[in-house]
DNA sequence: GTTCTAAAAGAACAAAGGTTCGGTCGCGAT
DNA sequence: ATCGCGACCGAACCTTTGTTCTTTTAGAAC
């Protein structure tokens, strides 16, 4: 997150380097690619590209960028915004219909129905997907009709976790907080003025768990 | 969103455009600046910077890419991930608190708390903030405690918009959807089983627009 | 076979662009 | 005064890098 004294460092630009720093945060969103030393030089009306130089070397030291030497362009901001992460909607959850489980290999392949999120949300996990959400059954674990759930892939589930649970003789999926009870399930809703359900261990497949929700206002 | 005849165009590229194409994807991914013409060649096993380039016109008249002719690696994705945008979180919203309704000027200077979403959220929209939800009084709009509402900024709202709205006389603030019933007003709850309050048209201040609804699952 | 064209090779060229180096200008310390 | 130093200038230098030109290859069409 940082070193001793980065603080000072960072404090420690002249304008001129502001300046640069902000042109060349500006000219990536625009481009899409860095400026040369020699457009930084024109746009800060900055004399000589050697004070551009100089004063990009003062902005590496200060770890404000990163430069690749011998290329051109090779300026990399450190504090970037970083990009968005497609993620697969693979299915709709709803009462009375199957979600379709999704085999890694087959995800990125089917450039099928995706959202895009926030890097954090998704945060170092692996086989994260998401999944639409169809009627109103699930509005007592505080999900609506249209949300989108992120869903990481999960076998099991942790007592407390919000899981999308597959209950075989009732053919219907649902998203409730799950809790092991001997050899039966409760399916906590997340509202407490809703009552649980109980049903038996077997009949309970999880099929992922809710790291997300995300609801579209109209 | 596409143009006539844009997925024949797609389709009509060699295996070798759609290495070059997948390379520089995933070089820009690394770098955060586009591969030169040799390190497309060298990457992609190609003899020749011709070849190379013979190929990129093909994928640039095929419209993957755009070019900036006479700047060293002006490749850019036209299909490219777009960065996050960063919204500041102003405050809190929760029953019997204020919330400190922003002055644009003060927003991207303070770089207090922020939430980086995707720009299809904003989707071109100004003065969009955020609020971060204290306690479960607004458990009946589906908002729960520690979610992140994105709102707009707006005085006003039409009938059936959900609102953050201050109740003066309360002296708390609220997520409801607003609707006027000659001179008082009608505060709806998303959840159709809650009953909805009614006050004076005088007692509300409507603060902004909800336009979206996040929640991290723990 | 001949012809035509897309695709590729290879080399040379020229512009773009990063780096270097000698020198200048305050400014505080010695 | 002068020494040291951070900041700045200009210009030359040379690598990187995009472009062009000629030639070759491989099929498809005739």
């Amino acid at each position: 997150m940082g070193w001793p004294g980065m603080e000072e460092a960072m404090r420690e630009q002249s304008p001129k380097q502001t300046r640069i720093l902000e042109f060349i945060r500006s000219f990536i969103d625009n481009h899409d690619y860095p400026p040369s030393i020699r457009q930084i030089q024109e746009a800060c009306d900055i004399s000589s590209t050697s004070v551009v130089d100089y004063n990009l070397r003062a902005l590496e030291k200060s770890g404000q960028i990163r430069r690749d030497r011998d290329v051109s362009r090779g300026i990399e901001l450190v504090d970037k915004r970083p990009r968005v992460i497609s993620v697969p909607i693979i299915g709709t959850i709803a009462a009375g219909q199957p979600i379709p489980v999704p085999s890694a290999d087959t995800w990125q392949d089917h450039d099928s129905d995706t959202i895009d999120v926030t890097p954090d949300k998704i945060g170092g996990r692996e086989d994260v997907y998401a999944l639409r959400v169809k009627g109103d059954s699930m509005i007592d674990a505080l999900v609506n009709d249209g949300d989108i759930v992120l869903m990481q892939k999960a076998e099991t589930a942790h007592d407390g976790e919000m899981v999308a649970a597959w209950l075989k003789d009732e053919q219907e999926a649902t998203l409730k907080k799950i809790y092991r009870e001997g050899d039966r399930v409760r399916l906590q809703p997340a509202n407490r003025t809703m009552a649980p359900i109980y049903t038996a261990a077997a009949n309970i497949q999880v099929q992922g768990k809710v790291i997300h929700i995300s609801r579209d206002n109209p």
